[in-house]
DNA sequence: CAAAATGTACGAAAATTTTCGTTGACAACT
DNA sequence: AGTTGTCAACGAAAATTTTCGTACATTTTG
């Protein structure tokens, strides 16, 4: 019951995380070091963003060492399936058919990727059958 | 140049949307009405959204008559599409097959649907060659 | 006309998110 | 030991979002 009461990943907190699955268990600095690749932040800015993720849960760290190593409470599956569910729900009737339909127009997809989704709609339709 | 600078729509504001989108051009009554069949909220509450979400130029209103009519400045499709874009860049890595699947994993869909997805592979398929 | 109902406008409070200055602890180096 | 650099902790400020009380104007009703 810890997973279904994470809270859903504010902007600034999903920036984070997104750093964190790309590199793996950091330190601050790491993190902020990375971060500031894409955008301009503080380090104590990061920090206390990963102070408060540690206190909803979102992040666990380790302070056996004095820098202390942060990871993921949560993987980016279970995210990304969070915040897919709640898109759906609110911007697109709970129609993951829609949903779908503006992910393959917004962005092009390779030949190989729509046939790999065309293997999961054949595993889909497969189990059904 | 509006639509690219309509800011992304908060949880409340999206939700306030979605009322205007299903009913088409409303009061603020109506909306409020509606609204509370899914979610409690006070007239005034709705009412004041609505104000700043004319400021910020995501709904227009009518203010002919004493009761304003408001109307969404953007459609479902536009502010779906943003949404996507958001949501693949913040969390997906910007890879839309990953949202995909996440998408038909997150949420059955029937067969018709699959069919029509189906479709609309061949149709980009089709376009590329 | 007076009272009640209904409407918007306004501002402020409450809650949340985001940023950052400051402090004190600890370690490395001289 | 003293200086310097790195680190987490803390709290407050700033910005944003959300809620709602209150005021005031207009229409409706008696």
């Amino acid at each position: 019951m810890k997973k279904t009461s994470l809270p859903k990943p504010t902007d600034s907190e999903l920036a984070i995380l997104a750093v964190l699955w790309r590199l793996g268990p950091s330190t601050v600095r790491e993190v902020h070091t990375e971060l500031c690749l894409q955008q301009e932040s503080g380090y104590t800015t990061v920090l206390k963003m990963l102070q408060i993720m540690t206190e909803k849960g979102l992040v666990k760290r380790n302070e056996d060492d004095r820098s202390h190593v942060y990871r993921p409470a949560c993987s980016q599956n279970e995210v990304q399936k969070q915040l897919v569910g709640h898109l759906l729900d609110r911007a697109f009737d709970g129609s993951a058919q829609k949903l779908v339909m503006q992910a393959l127009a917004s962005k092009k997809s390779s030949p190989d990727e729509l046939a790999e989704i065309r293997r999961l709609l054949d595993e889909m339709d497969g189990g059904k059958k």
